[in-house]
RNA sequence: GGGCGGUUAGCUCAGUUGGUUAGAGUACUUGCUUGACAUGCAAGGGGUCACAGGUUCGAGUCCUGUACCGCCCACCA
């Protein structure tokens, strides 16, 4: 016997992963013949390590990819990365820094040299790490999103768009993120709560003589404006307030003297000012406020820019100049109460936008910027969801998925970073001397800016050469909407074939699986972009998981210190308990909470997988199996019975992969292989396997190794490594199946068994009878503490055909209940024993001098009592003529079942408290 | 300010279309070197299903409201 008795998977991970790699069994060529079922990764990061959430969503994805190649499609799972412009640009930049340098000492093109061979060096890591946790990518297919194939769909993606007008230029506050030094989509801020001020100031009314007479004297000479952004009133260039404001009506088209700075600014009114908040009155800073600035483009205000764009007060801010942003907010709250202007302060709780990079506080800047017009895509993308096109799992989130793009606005996609695609944008400079060259197409320019997929060697418009291109890169995210078919060579030359075919036969993917924190920077715009491109979704399927948190719910991150590294985990339990732990816990809709426990439960469990698979090889050792066919074996009760359940188990299992239930689908195979295999199968099978039938021995060899196979596929996606090294051991130990046995079993074909037959559904409750009078007796044994070792009789008062049945199993219950004998007697007089009731029998256990009689009789007693309230609940029930009249037949019949069985057990329960006493 | 999700055993969570006196894992208690497994086996204690109403013969499950927790969205200064 060369079989440990624990499983351990360390080692015996790295060795079977190596063996798929050398079969090449996780790549993918388009077959005909063959459905496909296409996945392609949600790129990481080439900054990140794997951690937990990457675990989960990758260990998904591999679960559902390697179902369905079981289930018998062509599947393909895209790896690949994500340039991950500026977080990554970040990272490289801090390494600079702690040499001593910025991005600007070196230049645009040795800081890319730079980040590429940082990429270069570090770049795979998380690649190398899904190895570990053993998912079957495609790696012939890795693509990166700035290798030239994304990078060149990237091109023609942008190109196409521009050329439909749907890409402008164009000066407008955006989200600018002041250390990042780059513009930001609206969806990369953040919102933090935070508990601000909000800071009252008067604002001085210019007085006006005569311009109505007497009254004016009496009126206030000041207005009061409430702001959480004290130093932006240097830019302020209006007061507003509601036009139907009755405190304010009078004051309308008056002036007032900006305090600090002394500039002369009126009083207007629009209509997004709310009367009811603060003072109902708002100081408008087109420059550095969104609604401001729409207010100063109703009104035609001046827009003066205060702050610039890092983060400190611009020439314009006078003597707080040079300061930056909240160093001026201090000084002006100083300067403000000296002058006596600053009335008072409020707490104010309200929501800070946060760069989603780097956590700094966003600032609303005025600068130019390309932008995307998504208004007929978004149309689109909401249209194809609404045809069924795109189903979400769960669905509950369409709904926010929907509203998000009906309310979307232009996509701000320009960025003032260097690592990414600089936009494919040229400016042709070939212009008379005296016109200063435009990057804008504002028509000062001789000739318009142009986009080109490759590089141009003369202006479209004029035929010059001197031509410069944008020096902008666009968001990243616009290269990971290109994903779904930038993988598969979109825009590459169509004259290679395989290419080609490649995208005909993958596109659209089957799933999408993520988790719901990137819903709307990355799959809403893959699917405006797959049916702008494509014409077609991306994907039919999107699967939301959860996100991982630690035992008490929090968020992992590093700054709390809760990170659970996955790749700790597998070193300590396995790549198999990990992902059996996360798909178990990861219920649809929900977030999931890991904690050391869970591992060891799943780790528990493959050891339980690994010894039920022992018992049966060191069997197999023993008395080998030249086949394992059922046909003309006789099969008893038991056997029917597992085969049944394992027949019911798979149809479940499969059901759950098909609606994106993995949890269920791992409860499921736990509790098949744990309860009805492990705890009653295979020890029923023990009477045979150690007994002297040759005939029946072979008969429940050949059952349990049938039931293994189908056990080891079914788990197969969920625990790839241990199901693989025991198919392995498996088929060793079968060396004339070689043929049935492939090599590997992600060879094999996921088990699909009919339905049971009457014939398996009546040994099933054999089955339960025999799980039934086991259990009693052993509740039994227990209670009365009579010793494990001891022996005992069961004496059996019942009517002749229950009796048989005992008789009939008696190897099983005897066996399993501790017991040396049964024997029948209907007319038995039991005498100081123990007694349990099982359906229309009873069951004795003399047991003279062991027993107490006492606790005996208060056990019945107490037994009896839990059956009489029983009963009275359902005899209630049943004497209610209203739930008579309305309640469905079968469930009358059903509760006039229960009450009969229950009546039964009373009386004999009754007579034997009588017997007893 | 909207929207979504959660609240079930000490802990982590299941609970299908409403139908026994609500389950699992884990932890806890007790007993077991049972010819696969002590990473195990057997048994046990432990819950007013957040709260308040309602619908129903019947509610953990459906409806309304409340509280608390979490997330997402939103230009109220």
């Amino acid at each position: 016997m060369e079989l440990p008795k624990a499983y351990e998977s360390s080692g015996v991970e790295e060795s079977i992963y190596a063996f798929w790699l050398a079969k090449d069994l996780f790549s993918s060529r388009p077959d005909t013949t063959k459905k496909p079922f296409t996945i392609v990764i949600p790129p990481p990061n080439v900054t990140g390590s794997l951690h937990m959430g990457h675990a989960l969503n990758n260990t998904l994805q591999d679960a559902l990819i390697r179902y369905k190649r079981l289930a018998g499609f062509n599947v393909c799972w895209v790896p690949g990365a994500d340039h991950g412009g500026i977080a990554t640009q970040n990272v490289v930049e801090k390494l600079l820094l702690a040499e001593g340098k910025n991005k600007n000492d070196l230049g645009r093109e040795k800081f890319l040299e730079r980040m590429w061979k940082w990429r270069e060096a570090t770049g795979d890591t998380i690649l190398e790490q899904l190895k570990k946790l053993g998912c079957a990518l495609d790696f012939s297919r890795t693509r990166f999103t700035l290798d030239e194939v994304c990078s060149r769909a990237v091109r023609e993606a942008f190109a196409r768009l521009f050329e439909k007008g749907l890409i402008y230029r164009g000066k407008r506050l955006v989200n600018w993120c002041p250390r990042c030094m780059t513009a930001l989509s609206d969806i990369e801020v953040e919102h933090e709560e935070e508990i601000g001020k909000l800071w009252h100031i008067k604002y001085p009314i210019v007085k006006v003589e005569r311009q109505k007479g007497r009254k004016l004297e009496r009126e206030n000479d000041f207005v009061v404006v409430a702001t959480t952004r004290p130093e932006t009133m240097l830019g302020d260039t209006a007061v507003a307030v509601n036009p139907s404001d009755e405190r304010y009506k009078k004051l309308v088209g008056r002036t007032i003297t900006l305090p600090l700075v002394g500039r002369e600014i009126k009083i207007i009114a629009d209509e997004a000012v709310d009367s009811a908040f603060g003072t109902g009155a708002v100081k408008v800073t087109p420059a550095h406020d969104p609604t401001d600035f729409d207010i100063g483009a109703r009104h035609n205000l001046e827009k003066v820019v205060v702050i610039g764009f890092d983060g400190k007060m611009t020439p314009s801010a006078g003597k707080y100049a040079g300061l930056d942003r909240y160093h001026a907010r201090k000084e002006i709250l100083n300067d403000l109460e000296d002058a006596g202007l600053l009335l008072e302060t409020v707490e104010h709780p309200h929501a800070v936008g946060v760069c989603y990079r780097c956590s700094t506080t966003v600032e609303p800047l005025i600068s130019e910027q390309w932008f995307l017009k998504v208004g007929e895509m978004s149309r689109r993308a909401v249209e194809a969801s609404r045809a069924g096109k795109i189903k979400f799992y769960p669905a509950s989130w369409e709904k926010p998925y929907i509203a998000w793009l009906e309310n979307l606005r232009d996509w701000c996609i320009s960025r003032q970073i260097w690592w990414g695609h600089r936009i494919p944008v040229y400016y042709c400079k070939n212009v008379p001397a005296t016109v200063a060259p435009q990057k804008s197409s504002d028509g000062k320019s001789a000739c318009p800016p142009f986009a080109s997929v490759e590089t141009p060697v003369k202006c479209p418009h004029c035929g010059g050469s001197k031509i410069e291109q944008e020096t902008d890169v666009l968001d990243t995210w616009f290269s990971s909407a290109l994903w779904p078919f930038s993988v598969f060579g979109w825009a590459t030359d169509t004259k290679d074939v395989g290419v080609k075919n490649d995208l005909e036969y993958y596109y659209p993917t089957s799933v999408l699986v993520t988790g719901h924190e990137i819903l709307y920077l990355w799959v809403a715009r893959m699917v405006q972009f797959g049916l702008e491109f494509m014409c077609e979704r991306p994907f039919s399927d999107v699967y939301i998981h959860g996100i991982v948190r630690d035992k008490h719910g929090k968020k992992m991150s590093k700054s709390l210190g809760n990170v659970i590294d996955p790749l700790d985990i597998i070193k300590k339990y396995g790549a198999d308990a990990l992902r059996f732990a996360m798909i178990s816990s990861a219920t649809a809709g929900r977030d999931i909470q890991l904690s050391d426990d869970s591992f060891v439960g799943a780790r528990n469990f493959a050891n339980k997988l690994y010894n039920a698979s022992r018992y049966i090889l060191m069997n197999l050792e023993k008395y080998p199996l030249d086949d394992i066919s059922l046909d003309g074996e006789s099969l008893e009760e038991t056997d029917k019975w597992i085969l049944s359940e394992c027949a019911a188990v798979s149809r479940i299992v499969r059901g759950h992969y098909e609606s994106y239930e993995l949890d269920k689908t791992a409860r499921a195979v736990y509790d098949f292989t744990w309860n009805k295999f492990c705890d009653w199968y295979i020890e029923f099978t023990k009477e045979r396997l150690y007994g002297i039938d040759a005939a029946a021995r072979r008969t429940a060899l050949k059952v349990l190794v049938n039931i293994l196979a189908d056990i080891l596929k079914i788990i197969h996606p969920i625990m790839p490594f241990v199901t693989e090294s025991l198919w392995r051991a498996l088929r060793e130990r079968l060396p004339a199946l070689k043929g049935e046995f492939p090599e590997s079993i992600m060879e094999t074909a996921y088990p699909s068994l009919p339905a049971s037959s009457e014939e398996y559904l009546k040994s099933a409750a054999d089955v339960s009878f025999i799980v039934e009078v086991v259990t009693v007796v052993r509740q039994l044994r227990e209670e009365m503490k009579i010793p494990a070792a001891q022996k005992i009789t069961l004496q059996i008062r019942a009517e002749e055909k229950t009796a048989a049945r005992f008789a009939e199993r008696s190897v099983y219950i005897t066996k399993l209940a501790r017991a040396d004998k049964i024997e029948s007697n209907l007319s038995l007089e039991p005498r100081a024993c123990a007694c349990v009731v099982v359906k229309d029998a009873e069951i004795f256990i003399p047991l003279e001098g062991i027993i107490d009689i006492a606790k005996e009789n208060s056990r019945l007693a107490s037994e009896l009592s839990k059956f009489e309230g029983f009963s009275r609940s359902l005899s209630a029930k049943l004497s209610n003529e209203k739930f008579l009249a309305k309640a469905p037949a079968s469930e009358v019949e059903n509760t006039r079942a229960k009450l009969a069985e229950a009546t039964t057990k009373i009386e004999k329960l009754k007579s034997n408290i009588k017997y007893l006493g």
